[in-house]
DNA sequence: ATAATAGTGTCTCTTAGACAATATTTC
DNA sequence: GAAATATTGTCTAAGAGACACTATTAT
């Protein structure tokens, strides 16, 4: 690798933010001010600061856009795009982030006057958004999937203590489908290192016997994992 | 995101090259002629040209680098890398590419007068590369090691007909385990999609009864999936 | 024959998936 | 009580892992 002058690039952080609010996987989403694709909808995003890492500008993003307490929010580099001609304007690598967030933060717009908004996944089933955001959706939505399987980052979803229908229903809405709750309470529950439980604490829903809570566990891989291959398919 | 004028930022796509070579695991390493770095190892890489599109930069110096036959190549984008000053010269963020390559293609170098050479990824257990290649490494590495297990990846350390006990000892080596061999066979050969016998063809190796031959199947996805989690830890 | 690899069969144990039954709440 | 959710237990079938045994080659 030598030192030559090639044309520079820009370099820029975009965002693949999920969370789950009235039982429905949301995206955030933005809406262009600008051209190109003005009016249009389009992933979340910016330029990387000349001395900022990369996760750190993300995250900056992710707070700017949201307001999100980052503390909450698991965060983790998706994949890079830089094809030439994804933007008119110029040569852009972007680099990915996928974020999953808890709760449903209110909509509300950061410091651009670019509305804001949580839009199920499901309404997004093609072409709406600009540049290359649609093929970068979907494979942020297949990385979260798959990583459902063998990892505990269902709970990202979840609020620190949450209860395991709470968790089951984060499956069902990520993948589609329904699950056997008492197959799926006696395999979160043991798996090693997936949950711990917070006590004798107990909470309530609205109606049904209270359910024990539980925080997240030290594992990072499952073993078993949970498996997508079989499912009743008896969802919504 | 606004169009303004931030500090351009070079970008280059670096490569995790991985074969498996005299009973060893080895990545293609150069060794740097310029400073920085001057003397040490480092992963092949290089500037991603104006109209190129980034797997392609990543195909084109892999090419260069080794003359390897790219349709016999696996290849994949692992992570980007931008941290400030990961390279002391300028702004780079550099996105990186594992590829898979069946046989000992010769440490030929390709234009470059660095010395292209295959190492041992055993040998390289710290600092020996240059800038941040030993995380880099050590990411592909793990990339790899976990996609043997649900994916037929393994298939793409071998030539294009290959024996179970050739596959299973990709494994053996990518994992640095031993396997059963009885159980892995039974395994490969009946999970759907994943070796399509070549027919009645059979091969030899020294001794020993001769192996059908086997292609990589349809499969994208291994249902179920290999599993180390138990493993007899008599390796090598 | 001996050594080495390929391949089949068998056994046990664990787990996934189906589902009955009980526990605890709200209405 | 009815409805809804939580949790435990039971059964069956499939798969993992251990390993005996046979098949086919080279020396």
């Amino acid at each position: 690798m030598t030192t030559q002058q090639y044309e520079p690039f820009a370099a820029t952080v975009d965002l693949v933010v999920l969370t789950i609010r009235t039982n429905a996987l949301r995206v955030l989403t933005i809406c262009r001010g600008e051209e190109p694709y003005k009016g249009q909808l389009a992933l979340p995003g910016g330029f990387v600061h000349p001395d900022e890492d990369l996760a750190d500008a993300a995250a900056r993003e992710l707070a700017e856009e949201t307001g999100i307490d980052l503390a909450a929010v698991h965060l983790e580099q998706l994949a890079t795009y830089g094809t030439p001609g994804r933007d008119p304007r110029m040569r852009v690598v972007t680099v990915v982030y996928l974020a999953l967030v808890p709760e449903p933060p209110r909509p509300s717009a950061g410091t651009d006057t670019e509305a804001a908004d949580w839009v199920p996944v499901t309404e997004l089933s093609g072409d709406q958004l600009a540049f290359d955001h649609n093929q970068i959706l979907a494979d942020g939505l297949e990385r979260a999937r798959a990583k459902l399987e063998y990892s505990p980052l269902a709970t990202a979803f979840c609020p620190p203590e949450f209860a395991v229908g709470e968790l089951r229903r984060v499956y069902e809405i990520v993948w589609g489908c329904s699950l056997d709750p008492r197959n799926f309470h006696r395999k979160v529950t043991s798996t090693p290192g997936f949950l711990e439980p917070v006590g004798k604490t107990v909470s309530r829903y609205e109606r049904g016997r209270p359910a024990q809570l539980y925080r997240c566990g030290t594992a990072t891989q499952l073993h078993p994992p949970m498996l997508r291959g079989s499912v009743n398919s008896t969802a919504q």
